[in-house]
DNA sequence: GCCAACGTTGGC
DNA sequence: GCCAACGTTGGC
C-alpha cells in the first residue's frame, strides 16, 4: 500500500464536498508527473487531502483510492475548464482516479506549521509547490495522522 | 492581487 | 535540441 498527497482548491472541490459525495472522481489533473503518479495508484492507497489556495492552505483530512486510473473525459469536453484539444476518447492524454472519503481532521494542519516540523522534513510538499499529486513517505503520513488527532 | 517558481510551447 | 516567451500554480 502506498501513500499520497493530493491538492485541490476547496472553492472548487473540498473535503466537505467529498464527505457529502462519499466517492468522487479526481478530474482536471493536467500535469504529466502528477498524472503518472495517479497511474501508480492502487485501490486502498492512502491519500492526504490537501487544500491549496485556501485560508490557510494545509492538510484537511484523509481519503483512500477507490478506483485506479481511467481516462479523464473532461479533457475532450470542449465546454470543460480542463479541455485539452490534444486528448481524445481514442487517445486519452489525461487520467483520473476515484477517491473515497475517510475522515476530516479535527483541525486542519496548515502548511506553515508543517514546514517547521523536523519529523516531516524532506516532504515533496515543501520543495515542489506546484506538484498537485505526489507520493508521501509512510512515516510522514503516520506522523500527520497522529498530530491531527492529538 | 501579486509574483516567484516552474512546466509547456514553439521558433529557430 | 535550445531557450525565450508564455501560461499556470499556489503561497502569501
Amino acid at each position: 500500500m502506498k501513500h499520497w498527497l493530493m491538492k485541490t482548491e476547496p472553492d472548487a472541490f473540498s473535503i466537505d464536498t467529498l464527505k457529502q459525495k462519499k466517492v468522487a472522481p479526481w478530474d482536471g489533473v493536467r500535469n504529466y508527473q502528477a498524472r503518472n503518479f495517479m497511474r501508480d495508484m492502487a485501490v486502498g492507497d492512502r491519500v492526504l487531502f490537501y487544500h491549496s489556495n485556501a485560508k490557510p492552505s494545509g492538510v484537511a483530512g484523509l481519503a483512500v483510492v477507490a478506483r485506479t486510473a481511467y481516462p479523464d473525459h473532461t479533457s475532450w469536453d470542449s465546454r470543460s475548464d480542463h479541455f485539452d484539444p490534444g486528448s481524445t476518447p481514442e487517445k486519452p492524454r489525461w487520467y483520473m482516479v476515484d477517491v473515497k472519503y475517510v475522515s476530516t481532521f479535527t483541525r486542519l494542519l496548515p502548511l506553515e506549521e508543517l514546514r517547521g516540523i523536523p519529523e516531516l522534513s524532506g516532504m515533496i510538499l515543501f520543495a515542489r509547490s506546484r506538484l498537485s499529486v505526489q507520493p508521501v513517505e509512510p512515516h510522514h503520513y503516520e506522523f500527520m495522522v497522529k498530530i491531527a488527532d492529538g
